[in-house]
Formats: structure tokens, C-alpha cells, sequence
DNA sequence: TATTTGTTAATTGTATACGATATTGTATAC
DNA sequence: GTATACAATATCGTATACAATTAACAAATA
């Protein structure tokens, strides 16, 4: 978890990681090791260093004490955790927005994006996870709560690299949108109950589909399998 | 937000900077440099300024680039934030634990330590933070989810410095056995609701000591005033 | 052959030196 | 007297050198 001001060179160097972790561009369970990574980036150990650190507290990575750092292989039982907690603070979320309301312009936005997705599936699946990613977190900064908008923020990361995998069908994506907007009507007649009902739908849809990628994966490559599970 | 496995020295002088400023033994908004650190310490700059990086992970110390690092001064509406997200987790842990249950073991150890304390107010007012921040966690752990427990011991981190200064009276000591015991109940006869409820009147009972505790402060002393608003 | 033990290679942990940058103080011009 | 340019200082940012630890492997032994 990171909130920190960084050296530029630190936080390079944990973007790009980050970002290729997230898009499985690293065999399973990959090993670095600080001196092939200065080579690559051509920078020093200790920006290195700070770079790898922040992916272990993002949960991407793990350190073992002069042995080196690895590729997280997060397990199943990691994966519903993590849906666990984010059901927790989103739950929350939308009960404070219902109660509290949220800027009429955020809204709008959201309810534009969303509708215009639904009306053209199943033309947008690119990008599906960070979209999604880009409304739950939406939804909690109308908040202006730091905390739980942290802790949403290292949830999705951690939950990425999986969810690329997501089974974006047209009747997946139609769904989603339909969850959404419905949260958000929820939320502007301050409807508590219903929101969260609907955003339980939503958390748990995600989870299932998920649990299904991961199933499959298991199915196709024995290789995905000591990665996912 | 800190779960990584680091090098004795930086975490050694992670814990001891930790526990004076979770202690108050710094003066409002104290500043640190990485050099006198290293003085006091007798360790080279790489462990402290892990150490210091970690302290600001866990929103205890913020840092500004070439300017060095300063004592966290949390404003109110972050305290109020962090009972928000305590809220958000701790819902869901008990109503995880009344629909899951929970070992008997750690079941009757808790009720145990409670009506232990009951019975014997007003002896046991030391430590009550500690105590308090012990309770809540265990129920954490019973739920075998490693996010809800990082999230959580991260918000008791950075609310600790201000519930030292709770109002540990006889007939507020007496009310939190109460509601810790009723929680304990609920959860055992799987009274999703009740728990719930009693959950969120303890923990509404323990925002509004820290929110009196702030306001005395601000009427004893402007010292206290601008470290805490 | 199985087991223990010493040696070596790989890697991180720590210390220190150097460089970059922001702030602060000072002199000078107007 | 104020403002501006410039230098000095403090501090962190980065690079690099050395120490400590682990694991792997080979050699010796029962």
C-alpha cells in the first residue's frame, strides 16, 4: 500500500514492473534479482530496491532475505479474500453515497460512460478490467475518503493480473453495464438497501467470473495452474 | 501498509520510531533528518531510510523530497475517515463471523479476557487501547482473511496516537465489556443483524470518545491543538 | 550409498561517497 | 527599503563498494 512521494527513477521503474506483472508478461513465479534489473534500466540498486519494495506492499511481489524476489503467485484463496475485503469497503461506499449523495457532474459521468458502453456492445470489451476498475474507484473518491479509496486502490491492483483474464462476452459486458447503472440510480434516490444489493450483484458477478477464468486456466495448462492456484 | 519481510536494523528502528510516536514522544509535526537518525542509531542511511519509508506506508510520518520527514499530523476528518473504513471492514467481519462461525478456542478466550475486565472495573484501565486494538483484530483473524487483517491493523496504526488519549472512565470501560460481549454473543448464535449493530454502536462509541478527546484537547492547550486538528 | 561437512557462488544487507535540488542567507542595484 | 541575483547550506537522490547470509555443490566419511 503507497501513497508515498517517490524518486522519479523509484517509481519508473515500479510502474513499468507493475504494469508488466499485471499483464502476465512474466513467466510464473519469474525471479529478479536488483542487479539484472539495474542493467535494464540502467539505474542503481537503491532506486531498484525502493521499486521493489513498493511492489511487495502492493502484494505483487515477495522478498526473501538474500535470496531474492518473486513473481506473487496470489492462490485462490488470496483471490476470494481480496473480493471479501472489496465487498467490505464497497458495500460501505455506496451506503455513504446513497446517504451523502454524490457531485451531480460525477454522476453524469458515470452514467454517460456506462450507458454509452451498453449502447454499443459488444463493440467496447477492450480495456474492460480498467474500466471497471476506473467506476468502483470513481464511486469511492466521491467519498473523499482517503482510507478507503487506498485500500480499494491495492485491492484492484492486486487483483488485475487476474482479471485480464476476465470471459468479456457481449452478455458479460451487457450485465455489467446494467449493474452499474443500477448502482447509480441507487445511489441518486438514495435508495440504501437496494444499493447495496445491487453492488453486492456486481462484487459477486465479478467473483464468479473470476473464479471461472481461473477454472478454466486450470483446465487448459497445467503451466497457469501452479501460477493461479 | 506493511507485511514485507525486511532486514533487522531497518525494522528494528521502524518499531522503535513507531512506538514513541504512537506514544506521543515527539513534539507536533517533530521533523527528522536521515542523517541524525543514522547518529542515533549507529546504522548507515540505507536501513533508516527503509525504516522511514515504511513509517510513512503506514501514515505515521510523511515526507517531502528534499526536505526531510515530519511527524504526521492526522486532522479530524482523517480520524473520522479511518472510523468510516473501520466501519466498512469490521461490518463485514461480523457478519462473516455470525454466518461462519468462529473457533471455540478464540471464542471463549476473548469472552473470557471481557468478562474478566467487567468484573473487575474500575481496576483494569491500562493499556485499554492495546486491549481494545487486540479484540478487534482477533475477530479479524477468525475470519482467516489476510487483507481484512492488513487493513485493519494498518487503520488501528495510524488511529492508535489519538485513542491513548480516550477517556478510559469506569462507565465507558464498563459499556465497551458490554458491547465486546454482546458482539461475542450475536456472532455465536449467528444473528447476522444484532452483530452487525453491535458492532456499529461500539465502534460509533469509540469514534465519538476519540472526537471528545480531540475537542478536550483543543480547549487545554493550542500545543495540542495544531499537532491534532 | 547415504550423510555430513567444507567450500564457493549468488544475492541481498549495509555503509559511504558523490551529485542534484530546494531553501536560506547575503550582497547589490534600484 | 525593497527586490533580485547569486552563493552557501542542508538534505535528499543515486551510485558504488564492501560485508553478511544463504543455498548449492562437492568432497570426505561412515
Amino acid at each position: 500500500m503507497k501513497t508515498r512521494k517517490a524518486s522519479a527513477l523509484s517509481t519508473d521503474v515500479f510502474a513499468v514492473i507493475k504494469e508488466r506483472i499485471i499483464r502476465w508478461e512474466y513467466s510464473p513465479a519469474h525471479r529478479f534479482t536488483e542487479e539484472e534489473l539495474c542493467k535494464e534500466f540502467g539505474v542503481s540498486r537503491s532506486p531498484i530496491r525502493e521499486a521493489l519494495h513498493m511492489l511487495v506492499d502492493n502484494g505483487l511481489v515477495t522478498k526473501e532475505p538474500y535470496r531474492g524476489y518473486t513473481v506473487r503467485q496470489p492462490n485462490l484463496k488470496e483471490i476470494h479474500d481480496l473480493y471479501d475485503a472489496r465487498q467490505a469497503l464497497e458495500l460501505f461506499i455506496v451506503e455513504w453515497l446513497a446517504i451523502h449523495g454524490m457531485p451531480e457532474r460525477d454522476w453524469m459521468e458515470l452514467h454517460d460512460t456506462w450507458q454509452h458502453i451498453l449502447q454499443n456492445v459488444p463493440g467496447v470489451i477492450t480495456d474492460f478490467a480498467e474500466k471497471d476498475e476506473a467506476f468502483h474507484e470513481k464511486l469511492a473518491e466521491c467519498t473523499e475518503n482517503q482510507a478507503l479509496l487506498q485500500y480499494l486502490i491495492n485491492i484492484n491492483d492486486r487483483l488485475h493480473f487476474i482479471r485480464m483474464t476476465d470471459i468479456t462476452t457481449a452478455a458479460r459486458l451487457r450485465l455489467t453495464c446494467e449493474q452499474h447503472l443500477a448502482i447509480l440510480d441507487y445511489v441518486k434516490s438514495g435508495d440504501v438497501q437496494c444499493a447495496r444489493e445491487a453492488m453486492r450483484l456486481n462484487i459477486e458477478g465479478g467473483r464468479q467470473n473470476v473464479n471461472q477464468a481461473v477454472k478454466e486456466a486450470l483446465a487448459r495448462s497445467f503451466q497457469t495452474l501452479h501460477r493461479v492456484v
